[in-house]
DNA sequence: CCTACCGATCGGTAGG
DNA sequence: CCTACCGATCGGTAGG
């Protein structure tokens, strides 16, 4: 027997709709700053509107890191996944990163810079909803350093170690181009990955 | 012909006892979630007396940037002085760095880096108080840089593109220390720059 | 999904 | 430095 609920269907397009605007609000706004009014405004909608969609402010905030996460493995997981296991994967992860940054895929660059740094410090279900993703990523990225290792490709490396220093070149270049708002430090990076990677 | 202004003296302390409370505040609400009302609150003041202080939010903002250079220099490049130029100089800054950052001297960890994830995307005077703030540190660990070069003690080295690395390493330490609330990062970043720098 | 409304807080001003 | 107040906006509720 099948439901046939116009409300539940129509509700799920608002959802996603009204999502690509919080996704771009809360970027450069910060999580925080992702008002209900200015959200409803960008999304032509009532605030009763987006409070009937989301329920409360927490419960926007986490679909919208729901959201970006989907964006994000869209547009670095996922076509990492065509290149084939080992070393290749890892670099086309490094590559594919900081061209989702330095083509602004989201307004205020990497959303997950963004929000840790504004949740870093401050605990509840939004944080550990950040730092989850973040952990996923970086689980994903030693996982794929690990084939490289044992597929030989990789000599004489801790993937773990390997993995802090990729992200911190990957998230460097993107916080320093955003704030001095420029192309340099992604090439800088670039040269730091593959010394490292060599 | 001396002008003893009583109430401009008593400003001016009133002024570095308030701005304790707003540099902490900053640090882990950030610069925007740093309202006038709490900040008075925090300092056992009215409204009215923090606005007759600083003026405007802008300002109080700006202020407030300032005294986290304040503490910064006075934490991390001060005393790194008392090394020798070159290579120790060198060192010195990146230890002093991750100490600062792991001691929480900021109550949200390192004060800049909070606030450059903050304004990295929105223009403005504290923006680029933030911006400068970088550039000078930037500036001053690529001079450290430049000396350990000359003097023979790095070989085969791009002043630059180290000093990109070693912010990158750095200021990656303190983020995912304080999004994992752990200090395994700060072991991290000491084994990737003791390579970078052997 | 809407309108209408709630109490709280925002940055800032007036006047002293 | 204070009190008293301004209009705007916040997150959220009520009722439909």
């Amino acid at each position: 027997m099948t439901i046939t609920d116009g409300r539940r269907a129509r509700g799920a397009t608002s959802r996603s709709a009204v999502m690509r605007h919080a996704v771009d609000l809360a970027s450069t706004d910060g999580l925080e700053g992702l008002s209900i009014g200015r959200l409803a405004a960008a999304a032509s909608m009532s605030k009763g509107g987006v409070v009937a969609l989301f329920g409360s402010k927490e419960q926007l905030q986490l679909a919208t890191v729901a959201a970006a996460c989907e964006v994000f493995a869209a547009t670095v997981v996922s076509p990492a996944l065509q290149q084939p296991r080992g070393l290749a994967r890892v670099r086309s992860l490094a590559e594919l990163f900081l061209r989702y940054s330095e083509q602004r895929t989201f307004a205020g660059g990497c959303f997950f810079a963004a929000a840790s740094a504004e949740l870093g410090s401050r605990p509840g279900p939004v944080h550990d909803a950040v730092a989850a993703a973040m952990r996923d990523w970086h689980g994903f990225l030693r996982g794929s350093i690990v084939r490289a290792v044992e597929a030989g490709e990789l000599s004489g490396v801790d993937p773990e170690q390997l993995a802090f220093e990729l992200t911190a070149l990957l998230d460097g270049a993107n916080r320093m181009s955003l704030l001095f708002d420029s192309a340099e430090p992604y090439r800088r990076a670039s040269v730091a990955i593959n010394r490292l990677l060599a």
